[in-house]
RNA sequence: UGGGGCGUGGCCAAGCGGUAAGGCAGGGGACUUUGGAUCCCCUAUUCGCAGGUUCGAAUCCUGCCGCCCCAGCCA
């Protein structure tokens, strides 16, 4: 490695600069993040970006970061989604130790507080309908109008925020809110709601509560309670400030946390929002959350995504806070970039055609010495049987080649990598001319790879000994969207759905080593790309998933190629 | 005609008054027992537009234009 001077800049962005400078300016000792989900629904990569951010920031400041469920609306919330959050955090490579957190936690010291602004004459219950409240509230030109429960006395509003706690009243029958500023120029300041009566079974506190506080009336006061420094949300919140600081300002809070929004993570080709997800789903479009073409991190993890390369992408992107939209080949290229430094090598024939070394012993099988990663000597080598008949890959012989096909033709001489030289002598096709044998010969002294003429074929192919060889299913995968922006202009993103964003492949041949690769680890087929098992393998029954394909710049030339002869 | 934000190359993104980093994508070349990887080189006389301040502006000021978010008893 090279000596690189300690000037190499860290990582920086405006929330890192914020915090740098409240630490070097002595405003805080050290810092506090928390990444805080709503258990209702399964981390995807735009939730990357926030836990990288956030566990990021308090592991380079030696702060440390929080996982806080945002567990306030007992109607959307499930423990399979509480489970499943932390499974993927710690697969992102997060640990926040000790502190796991629920704003549900918070809720008999939040009641309280809410108890303290009705006395200080800040809050109040209000009897108006959903509906009503809603016309009070005025439009985003015109100001809202009181309701006329607004200035009822603090004793009246004590007793009835009582008595919505005891559960004397059904869903919807009234509220408690904050009396702020029915005409503010900003829609949260006018009188936001504070606890909703909602009667249903919560996750944590199951039946101990029928009203539940809101997201504006939780999120800093828990921020607060924990002694978070920097509560670092998206864009959208920002609205959402002054009330944050209105509540921590009329509060006995132990502590003043600090709200910063950020942009959320866009990919081309993606969809990150909520309801589409459920609906790919729902409606079968994909097999489930965890569909090797869904952007969820369990998803991404099926598809053979290294935690790293998620790690890396989100480094790579930045932090800001300009809208924008990230090309998904910034990701893919990310993730390469990790696995071609990690990923064992293998030998895989997609689409095999048969090809007999008519000058090789029969009945003879060579052990062939395969080193297991050109990047890396350390991963050593393995052993891959080699025989007088072998499978090649069907799209690597062509019987009438352009003059840019470098690979196997009639007459032509190819490597077989770290095994023999071989050279086309004859082939034969079926009644519909379709090829089903190639014959060559091989030169013996080429064993290994190289010959002592230094001859080097142009072309280096995979291959696999025909009586040596494990059947597998492959599912090859592509961007679930066609169009780059599937969510603009309007019409329904699902008829933008890419009818090829699987494709399955059967009668697949990989290499005898390959039987036992766990779960979880990505390998590269050389010359094909990067797969991964997936659970759905069984005894006897492989299938893989392609991760990504290799770049292809001979596919590059041949596209290159349909549009020039047009 | 309300409030809050944002506008730097195809896509991200540094830059914080001293004369446009870096990455991805793209193009060219070298090398190569993966048409992979790696390595070189090329791609903004210009920072939404127009004025102004200044010796000097992407950075400061004014005006304009464009885009995003907000009217859940969701988060």
């Amino acid at each position: 490695m090279n000596t690189e001077t300690a000037s190499t800049p860290e990582r920086s962005d405006f929330v890192r600069d914020i915090v740098a400078a409240d630490l070097r300016e002595g405003r805080i000792d050290s810092v506090v993040t928390r990444f805080p989900p709503e258990p209702n629904g399964y981390l995807h990569i735009g939730h990357a970006k926030s836990i990288c951010l956030n566990f990021g920031i308090a592991g380079e400041f030696g702060g440390r970061c929080h996982l806080r469920f945002d567990d306030t609306n007992p109607l959307k919330e499930e423990q399979e989604y509480i489970d499943s959050i932390q499974e993927d955090v710690r697969w992102l490579g997060f640990d926040w130790g000790q502190h796991l957190y629920f704003a549900s936690d918070y809720f008999e010291q939040l009641y309280d507080w809410a108890v303290l602004l009705v006395r200080d004459g800040k809050a109040y219950v209000d009897d108006l309908s959903a509906d009503e409240i809603r016309s009070h509230r005025g439009t985003l030109t015109e100001p809202g109008s009181n309701s006329r429960w607004r200035d009822r006395g603090v004793e009246e509003n004590l007793d009835l925020f009582a008595r919505m706690r005891a559960g004397e009243f059904p869903n919807g029958a009234r509220v408690l809110r904050a009396k702020i500023d029915m005409a503010s120029g900003n829609i949260n300041l006018r009188d936001p709601i504070m606890y909703r009566i909602v009667h249903a079974t919560h996750p944590r506190t199951a039946d101990a509560w029928c009203i539940y506080p809101s997201y504006d009336f939780a999120h800093g006061q828990s921020d607060a309670i924990e002694g978070v420094t920097h509560s670092i949300c998206t864009l959208e919140f920002q609205d959402h400030r002054p009330l944050y600081d209105w509540f921590t300002a009329n509060l006995p809070v132990p502590s003043v946390p600090h709200q910063y929004e950020f942009a959320r993570l866009n990919l081309t080709h993606t969809v990150l929002s909520k309801r589409v997800l459920l609906r790919l789903v729902n409606e079968g479009s994909v097999r489930g959350w965890d569909d090797p073409r869904m952007p969820t991190l369990t998803g991404l993890r099926r598809r053979g995504f290294p935690a790293e390369g998620l790690r890396d992408f989100v480094a790579m992107a930045g932090v800001a806070r300009a809208d924008s939209v990230i090309e998904v080949e910034m990701l893919e290229h990310a993730v390469r970039d990790i696995l071609n430094r990690n990923a064992p090598r293998r030998f895989a024939v997609l689409d095999p055609v048969k090809v007999v070394i008519d000058n090789y012993p029969e009945g003879l099988t060579e052990e062939m010495e395969v080193p297991n990663n050109p990047e890396d000597p350390d991963a050593g080598t393995r052993t891959v049987p080699f025989t007088r008949e072998l499978w090649i890959e069907r799209e690597d012989f062509m019987e009438d080649p352009p003059s840019k096909f470098f690979r196997l033709a009639p007459g032509r001489e190819v490597r077989l990598r770290s095994a023999y030289f071989i050279t086309c002598t004859d082939f034969l096709k079926d009644d519909d001319g379709r090829i089903v044998e190639l014959h060559c010969t091989y030169d013996p002294a080429s064993r290994g790879g190289s010959t002592p003429d230094g001859r080097r074929p142009k072309a280096t192919l995979h291959w696999l000994s025909a009586s040596h060889t494990i059947p597998a299913e492959v599912r090859l995968y592509d961007h679930l969207f066609t169009s780059p922006h599937p969510s603009a202009g309007g019409r329904d993103i699902f008829e933008d759905l890419n009818p090829e964003s699987e494709v399955i492949l059967s009668g697949c041949l990989v290499e005898p080593s390959l039987v036992s690769v766990p779960i979880g680890e990505t390998v590269q087929f050389e010359r094909v790309g990067y797969f991964c098992p997936d659970p759905d393998s069984a005894p006897g029954v492989l299938v893989f998933n392609r991760t990504l394909g290799l770049r292809d710049t001979w596919a590059k030339l041949q596209a290159q190629g349909r549009h020039d002869g047009a």
